[in-house]
RNA sequence: GCGCCCGUAGCUCAAUUGGACAGAGCAGCGGCCUUCUAAGCCGCAGGUUGGGGGUUCGAGUCCUCCCGGGCGCGCCA
């Protein structure tokens, strides 16, 4: 039984033996961040004080002085809080059980296998994947990761816009470049793609096809259009496939046209008085619900809007299956998703089905200053560039570092340090400096290569552990399933950098100071600590998407 | 102008979703390697949480008004 199931009973146990009131809910458990205030802590004072018309400093009080728990080694009322303290024993009897969870330690039952599909990325294939995406990346591989961990069927998926408008200015823009290649003058299209990019490729078709397309056709549309897709996804496949994310599943925007869903959604819509007529386009009825502005779903000239198969893609997701949707988005989509919500809910979708994950932009901060970026004025950084200079591991724990929701400075030259003062490389040397140990225990003979010398752990006598530090190190080990579950429901993985950083915050000095081979007895035992320990490193940096190298 | 997001140490950011005296890492200063990797450890200094008002036993967190920044306000995607 973890800290939190322990102390709940124990508290649980004795407002039953006072015949005290439960609070609604659950019992209020934190985690204090002072050692004097025990090592798990109890606001249930100040939920039962306005009920029992009493001050909570002398609920808490009467609390304290009559727990009892065979774990507990004392409790103290302090400013109303019920603090808590528990036996070593009982902290080292914790630590056994991680250890015997293994590799499965931070895992929840809660999704029970159904189906979850998180969304990301989905650039337009109008270019190489920016640093920009590169944050939308890192992070719904992070989430779909914590997903898996809390137990959901998760799937990953990426839309592919593959018609419309931009599409159009994309081969408009290659055509350019194809006839620069023959010598001619011809421009960038005004609001095209003026990235460097596209000029070989033109080169290429320049070759390829000679003159054969001298003007800008219906023909030259098609030709130019089925090159640049396909050239861009090959483009934005490699930029995938270097920051280390896959997907399940790619959907194409001309699959739902097809397949009339767009059509059929939209008539849907219309049945149930959403959609009014107006020069000739047929708009949503936004406004009576309290979004800003009413927006166009089918054109003037009958073709529908981004926004009327967003909506269509979206039902078409449950009816897919999915029980859960987790859009990874630009902040520059909130009015769409607020729109997208607004239609599924006058369709009778359940309200919780569609979640939006919004995040800010990225600025690079290098010598240079902090710098904008644009796609379509060819002013970016590939992603694939910034992680083949930097690594993999870096971009992607930079990337996730912050709250989504807030503005993320790409500190280049912090990134580019192979020292301590780079966050990920702190984390990573607390799993490597482990992994030594294990290397030199194996080498000196002190614990047997595996199988056996997990087993061993296994069942190790932990009783030797009670440096203070080492039980430091078990209370946050403790913490990481909990850790797991809020920041996949809260959308954050930062908080499992957070989480990490504190964690080999606690290892480090505890390394500097404590011995760990040739102790005796006291030996296996932290070798046990430091087996669990590297485990959650190890998992952690995992769903991050981060390695745990073994040597560094 | 309207809508959404943000403002926390010199810099980049946290803060268990309303809890205790607001925490880290850089940058600055001073120490620590014949012992499992110094990509490390220890110590010092650093704050009116943009500002005012309000709600609450309790506010960085909620409400309101200012100030400053970002994004959006297309029959683009």
């Amino acid at each position: 039984m973890r800290l939190e199931a322990l102390a709940r009973a124990a508290v649980a146990e004795v407002l039953k033996r006072l015949s005290l009131p439960s609070p609604p809910g659950e019992i209020p458990l934190e985690r204090p961040d002072k050692a004097e205030y025990g090592d798990i802590s109890s606001r249930i004072a100040f939920l039962l004080a306005k009920e029992l018309k009493r001050p909570p400093q002398e609920i808490a009080r009467d609390l304290a002085g009559h727990i009892s728990h065979p774990d507990l080694s004392r409790a103290e009322a302090a400013g109303g809080f019920l603090n808590l303290y528990v036996r070593p024993e009982a902290l080292r009897r914790i630590l056994g059980e991680i250890i015997a969870e293994g590799e499965g330690y931070g895992d929840w039952p809660l999704g029970g296998g159904k189906p979850l599909q998180v969304e990301f990325v989905s650039s337009n294939p109008t270019g190489p994947l920016t640093v920009g995406h590169g944050r939308q990346a890192a992070l719904g591989d992070a989430l779909a990761n914590l997903f898996s961990a809390l137990g959901w069927e998760v799937t990953r998926e990426y839309y592919l816009n593959d018609e419309g408008r931009q599409i159009e200015l994309l081969a408009r823009s290659l055509w350019a470049r194809y006839r620069q290649a023959l010598g001619e003058d011809v421009p960038v299209p005004e609001g095209g793609y003026h990235g460097d990019y596209l000029v070989p490729i033109g080169e290429e078709l320049a070759r390829e096809w000679g003159d054969k397309y001298p003007e800008w056709s219906p023909q030259a549309a098609e030709a130019f259009r089925a090159v640049a897709v396909e050239r861009m996804m090959a483009m934005i496949r490699e930029d995938l496939a270097a920051i280390g994310v896959s997907f399940d599943v790619w959907s194409r925007e001309g699959d739902l046209h097809r397949r009339g869903v767009v059509r059929e959604v939209f008539e849907a819509l219309r049945e149930r008085g959403a959609v009014y007529e107006k020069d000739g386009a047929y708009w949503m009825r936004s406004t009576e619900y309290g979004l800003s502005r009413d927006p166009v779903l089918i054109r003037s000239d009958g073709t529908p809007t981004y926004l009327m198969v967003d909506i269509a893609y979206h039902v078409d997701k449950y009816r897919r299956g999915f029980v859960r949707v987790i859009d990874v988005q630009g902040a520059d989509h909130v009015e769409e998703q607020q729109q997208v919500k607004l239609a599924l809910r006058i369709l009778g979708y359940p309200e919780g089905f569609l979640d939006y994950c919004v995040h800010q932009f990225v600025t690079l901060k290098g010598r240079e200053g902090i710098e904008r970026m644009s796609t379509r004025r060819g002013k970016f950084l590939r992603l694939k560039d910034l992680v083949d200079e930097l690594g993999r591991d870096v971009v992607r724990y930079f990337m996730v570092r912050r709250r989504p929701g807030a503005h993320l400075v790409f500190d280049l030259e912090l990134a580019r340090k192979t020292s301590m003062e780079n966050p990920v490389y702190y984390v990573q040397y607390a799993h490597t400096r482990i992994a030594s140990i294990f290397r030199e225990a194996e080498r000196s003979g002190e614990l047997p290569a595996a199988p056996r010398g997990p087993e061993l752990l296994r069942a190790a006598d932990l009783s030797p552990l009670e440096d203070p530090d080492e039980l430091s190190l078990i209370k946050e080990l403790d913490r990481f399933p909990d850790v797991v579950r809020n920041a996949a429901e809260s959308y954050g993985p930062h908080l499992l950098c957070e989480y990490l950083e504190g964690l080999a915050g606690v290892f480090h000095p505890y390394y500097n100071r404590v011995r760990v081979l040739g102790q005796g007895e006291a030996t296996t035992a932290r070798l046990a600590l430091l087996w669990a320990t590297k485990t959650v490193l190890a998992k952690g940096l995992a769903l991050l998407g981060v390695s745990a190298p073994e040597v560094m």
